[in-house]
RNA sequence: GGGCCCGUAGCUCAGCGGUUAGAGCAGGGGACUCAUAAUCCCUUGGUCGUGUGUUCGAUUCACACCGGGCCUACCA
């Protein structure tokens, strides 16, 4: 029992950023956070969840250009889809605002003061690409060109994946706009900097002292950055940028990853105003301490600015620091990163049109234990598990056992068990030094353990027999059937910041709302039982099919592919279109892939399809699909293609044969080297084979299809 | 190219310097029939990725290698 006064804690999630939607990758880290908050809030302390869309940065800025609509029409209706989805999983936060708001603004305008205050600011020059035909700079991703050390064609702006060289975009050889595929020119312009190095004495104590950060996180980040000076900081982007003007450097924005996490701020300051709470009870340190413990739940992928840059900038400004930040792994789907070919690129409001979301938090629950491995979700090892331990063994004690109360109620004092819920009762210090510690995998497993203790004693005593045992049983019927409730109560207590619709469910057929940890230390005697209701449905081998076929379904062109298969909210807003390979299962290939959308002769003529000879096959031993091939388009023209046949064709057996390729295709820079065109092939979606095309007798190398 | 994480039973994972390495699921056998083909009991199964080193002692620590996953921001 905690006999401490209640801890106040403002918990955190990274803010999900509006150019996408919320998918399974996001949810492991906004699921783990809400069940913190809520197992939290069930013991007693004050917790409060806060969040935000991250609205702001060169990705948003373009894609509402392309659609033709304002910026904030555009993060509008993402957030309207995000808390829609959240909602639809039960995470449920005290405030969810916008860093695109009055109040961020205010916010990053008092920090910013407090920044150049602190002597932290300096302005400088930086070369940069400008694309003028798109009219924005180029980061160094969106700019190709010939490596200047080694000759390799189509490398990015600023490193040669062929011969290792970084250098600056400037340094390419014909360097070109993957925006508009025009000539950027180099620009000069003024950016400003924050000077980490200047609070290097404070990151040093803060992250390997404070105890905020876990032992890999601060190892990490003392032999990765701490072991030599900071860099400086580039806060300042030109116009033109989506996100907020800087007051003192007109024509210049906050970087999208300063204005972001100021939105914890903008959004704890919202939400303090509309219920009477006070900001600076919650962010400003006082002399005493204020005892509030800060909470972020982060990806990997975003430490280091939650760890280097939001500390400093905290501490600049003489805001309260983190007690902790969490950092979790990634999502996988069967093993393997999530693909939208194999239909594991599940986004959530797919996963609520088909399967129980509840399932979900709880598998998520089973395998998260506080540490930054991955995660990952095996869809048949999910239906097993969801099904076997919360329907075959929490529901089912409910489920076996009720019948036998409705008449009579709850025995009127509780009957001996043989200390079955007294033992469960002096494990909820456990469970809960587990749920506090984030070690979710830990509380799962132990009431699974009281569970099954449960199950036991009901085969044991096997109430069915006195049940037709007539009215001399009728009170062992009674009590046996009043503990095996009294023991599913008590895990529905320990379960409810996981299941809190399940636990919500169960508490009105008895007991009454679940309002505190507490309730499990003291068993319900006397009180009437509700017919029982199946409380939760089998997860079906058939929904997670239908899961898998609903993503798999091509996404509409307006729909970016966010390439990640994490909770990464930003940063990357120039992510590139995932190049994955297509081998998914499923039935009858027109099935299995309907025909695409109706295009024009005009649409079909931009593909230059022609005939060609392979003039060389050859594996590539590192790779797991390509064959490299050398194809003639008839005279002196060759192509080298990467064509993912490997496994379904001999080398040897191509040479000679005449072939259909794709001979306007932008080249491909591949792992193994460049690719310049693709070779047309027929396979079906889940269906074994991949069947390469070849003209008739008589065709020659270069003629075009038509 | 750089970096991080992981490799323990068929699968998912726990253990992390010290007696015969654990759990759940799956597999095999049995029991029960109240329950959403749920539950209970018994049971098969591992040279703890490989190699060197440190140590009285290594699955546990160090290094190398192999394999897998992930990240790569104008900043790693």
């Amino acid at each position: 029992m905690h006999e401490t006064a209640p801890r106040r804690l403002l918990v955190t999630s990274a803010l999900p950023y509006a150019n996408g939607h919320i998918h399974l990758g996001h949810l492991v880290e906004y699921i783990q956070t809400d069940i913190f908050v809520r197992f939290q809030k069930l013991r007693g302390n004050k917790a409060v969840y806060i969040c935000a869309d991250d609205t702001h940065g060169t990705a948003i800025m373009l894609r509402a250009k392309s659609e033709g609509r304002s910026e904030q029409d555009l993060i509008a209706e993402m957030q309207q889809a995000h808390r829609s989805d959240f909602d639809g999983f039960h995470v449920a936060f005290d405030h969810y605002g916008s860093t695109d708001c009055p109040t961020n603004r205010r916010l990053c305008g008092e920090i910013w003061q407090s920044l150049h205050a602190a002597g932290l600011i300096v302005r400088r020059d930086v070369q940069q690409l400008f694309d003028p035909t798109a009219g924005v700079f180029l980061a160094d991703r969106f700019v190709k060109g010939t490596c200047p050390r080694c000759q390799a064609a189509d490398q990015y702006g600023d490193s040669c994946e062929a011969c290792g060289a970084t250098y600056s975009p400037a340094d390419l050889i014909d360097p070109r706009s993957t925006l508009s595929d025009g000539l950027p020119e180099v620009r000069s312009a003024e950016h400003l900097f924050v000077e980490l190095e200047k609070m290097h004495g404070f990151l040093d104590e803060w992250t390997q002292r404070s105890g905020a950060l876990a032992a890999p996180i601060a190892n990490y980040l003392a032999g990765h950055f701490l072991g030599e000076a900071l860099r400086d900081w580039d806060i300042s982007r030109p116009a033109p940028y989506f996100g907020f003007e800087i007051p003192d450097f007109p024509g210049h924005y906050w970087y999208v990853w300063f204005d972001a996490p100021i939105g914890y701020l903008a959004s704890t300051a919202d939400w303090a105003d509309a219920h009477g709470e006070s900001f600076d009870a919650w962010w400003k340190p006082s002399a005493e301490g204020t005892g509030v413990e800060i909470h972020h739940f982060i990806g990997k992928d975003i430490t280091y600015f939650h760890t280097l840059f939001w500390p400093a900038m905290l501490q600049a400004a003489g805001l309260q620091l983190p007690a902790g930040v969490h950092v979790h792994g990634f999502l996988t789907v069967n093993g393997q990163k999530m693909s939208k070919s194999r239909g594991t690129f599940i986004l959530a409001r797919t996963w609520l049109d088909h399967v129980d979301p509840e399932m979900l938090r709880y598998f998520y629950a089973s395998k998260i234990s506080g540490g930054i491995d991955d995660l990952d979700l095996d869809l048949n090892d999910f239906v097993a598990k969801a099904n076997a331990d919360i329907v075959g063994k929490i529901v089912n004690l409910a489920s076996r056992t009720m019948r036998w109360l409705v008449e009579s109620g709850l025995s009127a004092s509780y009957p001996d068990d043989g200390g079955l819920f007294a033992r469960a009762a002096a494990e909820g210090e456990d469970i809960a030094a587990a749920y506090d510690a984030g070690d979710l995998a830990r509380a799962m497993r132990m009431i699974m353990q009281a569970a099954d203790r449960a199950n036991a004693f009901v085969d044991e005593r096997q109430p069915w027999k006195l049940a037709k045992a007539g009215p001399d049983a009728a009170a062992e019927l009674q009590d046996v059937a009043s503990i095996a409730v009294n023991l599913f109560r008590q895990l529905m207590v320990y379960l409810a910041p996981v299941m809190p619709a399940l636990a919500e469910e169960a508490a009105a057929l008895v007991g009454g709302p679940i309002l505190a940890w507490n309730d499990a230390q003291t068993p319900l005697v006397g009180c009437a039982v509700k017919p029982f209701q199946p409380l939760k449905a089998r997860v079906t081998p058939e929904q997670i099919a239908a899961v898998l076929a609903a993503s798999q379904q091509s996404t509409p062109a307006s729909e970016t592919s966010p390439n990640q298969a994490s909770s990464k909210t930003k940063g990357s807003p120039m992510d590139d279109t995932v190049e994955t390979p297509a081998d998914a299962p499923s039935p009858s290939p027109l099935d299995a892939e309907p025909l695409a959308a109706e295009c024009t002769i005009d649409d079909f003529t931009k593909v230059d399809l022609r005939v060609a000879r392979v003039l060389s096959a050859e594996e590539v031993p590192e790779a797991r699909k390509l064959l490299k091939l050398t194809v003639s388009l008839g005279g002196d023209t060759t192509r080298t293609i990467f064509a993912g046949i490997k496994g379904h064709h001999e080398p040897a057996s191509l040479v000679d044969r005449l072939v259909v390729v794709v001979a306007n295709l932008a080249p491909r820079k591949m792992k193994f080297g460049l690719s310049e065109g693709m070779v047309v092939a027929a396979s079906g979606e889940g269906a074994e084979g991949v069947f390469l095309i070849s003209p008739d007798t008589g065709a020659l190398p270069g003629m075009r299809l038509r």
